[in-house]
DNA sequence: TGTACATCAGTGAACGCGCGTTCACTGATGTAC
DNA sequence: TGTACATCAGTGAACGCGCGTTCACTGATGTAC
């Protein structure tokens, strides 16, 4: 414990390695989230944080290296909940076309499991205030969808190999339909404050997915 | 004509009523979809209009009421859009399904058309930048997803009267959808680069749409 | 037609606050010998 | 085990710039009589 000269006392010993910078950033992807990069402040953040200014300047060299640490964080929080997700659907089933049919459903569920309404994209996000953010930063952002697309293609392509689809499909533009229900159900959730929509919006791409390769009906 | 002190000599003549406050509005909606409403300063938008900064405050009482006047203005305009979407394909077709099959066609066919990518939707801007804004604007912003609830949850509704889904839906989950893969086309075809995505992914819900009511195929 | 007044569409200067960033410094903890 | 030094995780004060906003004022245009 440290006294500073006036007098609030820190509780210092509490602190391991990166965990104030790992609290940063979860202040800050909250506050991003809800009104955007550029509105939020570092000092915002410092003051949650109980920190000084100076302090955060330790962890993020300017506040863009805060961005890229933001959205890095997020894309690879992203691609481990997704991997998992498929991961658990494929000890479900041997089918290619089943298993993406139980990945959506597990995915609608989380979805709808969550306390409250998805808390939002952060890539949604800056991909609103783009110009903001320097092209690297865009470029993992770019990244990140093409890594959803290629995933979803992956099944997708799997699962018409073995149900020829109904009708002629573009596996591409279905595979980016994930990604695009996923962005715009969110937004719906949020402008209509109804956490509901979004797994529901899941839950109908699912039933394309049903209508599109499934025989039995 | 008139000289100011500093010799630039602007031609007053061309602005009618409302021209400079027209100029304002575009200038800072795509400055606005560009980054984020936060990092759109008033001075920028005064520099590339022409007028000092005393001449924005007569047209708009402060930044917040800009950011009404945007959404407001950004709304109405979509309405009349849809409008006349809807219209010229009930001029085309009697049967609800084939005229809302047309109507989808047509709508992809124009964001195919938009000269580079679509440059955003600026309702999805301020859900993402909630904080910043008024209950009104926020209020504002519900209305104007509600209305595309509405005016899709019509169509759908005398379409499945008359031709009986293959599988059971929930209308207000599949009207939903179409404003979801509009919001998320745009997302994804402006994080990508690529405005081709947007009419895609148009396109494919309108292939949902023919799988789950058309019978002959 | 001329004059008086009101309205429109701004100008120009000033204000204060908050923002991101810098820099010299520090006290606790970890490591090498 | 003791000492020297390095690293970690910050502190505190200052800086300057840009931002939204205010206020008194103005010159051109429109309207009433």
């Amino acid at each position: 414990m440290l006294e500073r000269t006036d007098g609030v006392v820190l509780e210092r010993a509490g602190r391991k390695r990166g965990e104030t910078r790992e609290r940063l950033l979860d202040l800050a992807e909250r506050a991003v989230l809800e009104k955007g990069f550029a509105a939020t402040s570092i000092d915002e953040l410092i003051v949650a944080a109980g920190i000084t200014k100076s302090g955060f300047f330790y962890h993020f060299r300017d506040k863009g290296e805060l961005a890229k640490a933001l959205l890095t964080r997020y894309l690879e929080r992203d691609e481990v909940i997704l991997d998992d997700l498929f991961d658990r659907a494929a000890e479900l089933h041997e089918d290619p076309l089943h298993r993406f049919l139980i990945a959506l459903k597990l995915f609608a569920e989380m979805l709808a499991d969550l306390p409250g309404a998805h808390p939002g994209c952060l890539a949604a996000s800056y991909c609103y205030q783009d110009t903001l953010f320097s092209q690297e930063i865009r470029d993992l952002n770019a990244a990140g969808v093409r890594a959803w697309r290629a995933r979803f293609r992956g099944h997708l392509a799997e699962i018409a190999a073995l149900h020829p689809p109904r009708i002629p499909v573009d596996l591409d533009v279905l595979a980016d339909m994930a990604a695009t229900l996923v962005e715009g159900g969110i937004m719906v959730s949020r402008v209509l404050r109804d956490g509901a929509i979004l797994p529901k919006q899941i839950l109908a791409y699912r039933d394309h997915i049903r209508l599109l390769f499934l025989r039995e009906h």
